[in-house]
DNA sequence: GTCAAGTATGTTGTATACAAGGTGTGACGT
DNA sequence: ACGTCACACCTTGTATACAACATACTTGAC
């Protein structure tokens, strides 16, 4: 099944990583991890290039790896840019989207709706993925569109810890509407005022739970 | 001197691609390269992985590594990025720049201005490359001056083409006073326009420069 | 007693050997 | 003659062996 060992150990490892697996600033044992996924030391180095790629981990010559989490401040600059992308994105889509496109996000939206009626904070992530996915992808570049997907993926867990703070999938389903009302009419700089300060919210709420869980950090 | 060669092999490789060394479908054998480089396949895969993760090599397992010149729609995409991305930075920049940097930028802008006079292309290249990293710092966003500069590295081959039309090295001087003004007087939303002109007219120039090229793939 | 130097141990980086999969060619059958 | 199946060779992916470097501990000298 597994053709590349390598791409499975360094998904894994990635999984592992999010779910707090390791501690910060640990390193990872090349012969530790080897043998814990039964395998040699070659596939694993190929796994940490890709995740040193990524910035979930540091590779520092001759020393090893290790896991690095990124701070609260890299995180509100990662927050940032996304609501930056994210903006640029709706930009784009206002005066490229298609008809069917429009239908499909109304949809989606309807379902986030549902979602939130139920309560269903899982539900609601999910279906509000496909939300902004599709605003991607309506941006008409393929390049743009990975570009903040990769982004998207790297901030999952952050974005997901904010979603359940108070009233925030309410008010987040208005801010939903403002996004399609904008890209409906297409005009451009409102889909990309809305959609930033949506976003730019998420990394505030962020910066908020953040400030409340450890208070000498900020 | 070179505690680790596959980063040795990695940039060399990365420049060779960029100098055209390699046709667009080739496939880079490893032994071939191996002898070449008098080093084993290890360094020389490792090297492979981080120019796939840059995107300039494809990976199809089993296959081999393929190397992979941009397209010219995926070439107008990048353009059109990158433009988006520097009117962020010149948007956060226009706020948070500080006076020792705006001077910073008007002492590289006037360098520009001797380069252009002295009809030299290629100490403008790079005097207009330090006035743009300037900005990028300036928009106070580690991350975004990181993901910024990495576009722009990928984009400086194609770059540095359009450089040499007619014209194009004065009229970007008036393209920089324009940003210079706007910066100066904290006015976000200008020096974000003018930014995102500037660099879309280089994305503009080089289709030009492409269809002018070869009229049979636009 | 403390600091420094040397050695030993452990870890990373590289080379080579081995295994598994894919492709191309040739032969055989229709 | 053309198509298909099988075998061989070539390439990639992985394991292991080896070398270089860094760190830590011990020993000796001041």
């Amino acid at each position: 099944m597994e053709i590349r060992r390598a791409d499975h150990i360094a998904k894994t490892l990635e999984e592992q990583i999010f779910n707090g697996t390791f501690a910060n600033g640990e390193r990872l044992d090349e012969v530790r991890l080897a043998e814990r996924f039964g395998v040699s030391r070659t596939p694993l180095r190929e796994a940490f290039q890709k995740l040193a790629l990524s910035g979930l981990v540091e590779q520092i010559p001759r020393r090893g790896v290790f896991v690095r989490q990124p701070g609260p401040v890299e995180l509100i600059e990662m927050f940032e840019v996304m609501a930056e992308l994210e903006a640029v994105c709706g930009r784009l889509a206002a005066v490229r989207i298609s008809d069917a496109a429009l239908a499909e996000l109304r949809e989606a939206n309807a379902r986030c709706l549902a979602t939130v009626a139920a309560h269903d904070a899982d539900a609601y992530y999910w279906e509000n993925e496909r939300f902004h996915q599709i605003i991607y992808r309506e941006s008409g570049n393929s390049f743009l569109e990975q570009e903040t997907l990769s982004l998207h993926n790297r901030l999952k867990p952050f974005r997901r810890a904010q979603l359940r703070l108070r009233g925030r999938m309410d008010q987040s389903m208005t801010e939903h509407e403002e996004i399609m009302d904008a890209l409906s009419a297409g005009d451009a700089e409102r889909a990309a005022a809305s959609l930033r300060s949506h976003v730019a919210v998420q990394g505030e709420k962020f910066h908020h739970l953040l400030a409340s869980l450890k208070p000498s950090v900020a």
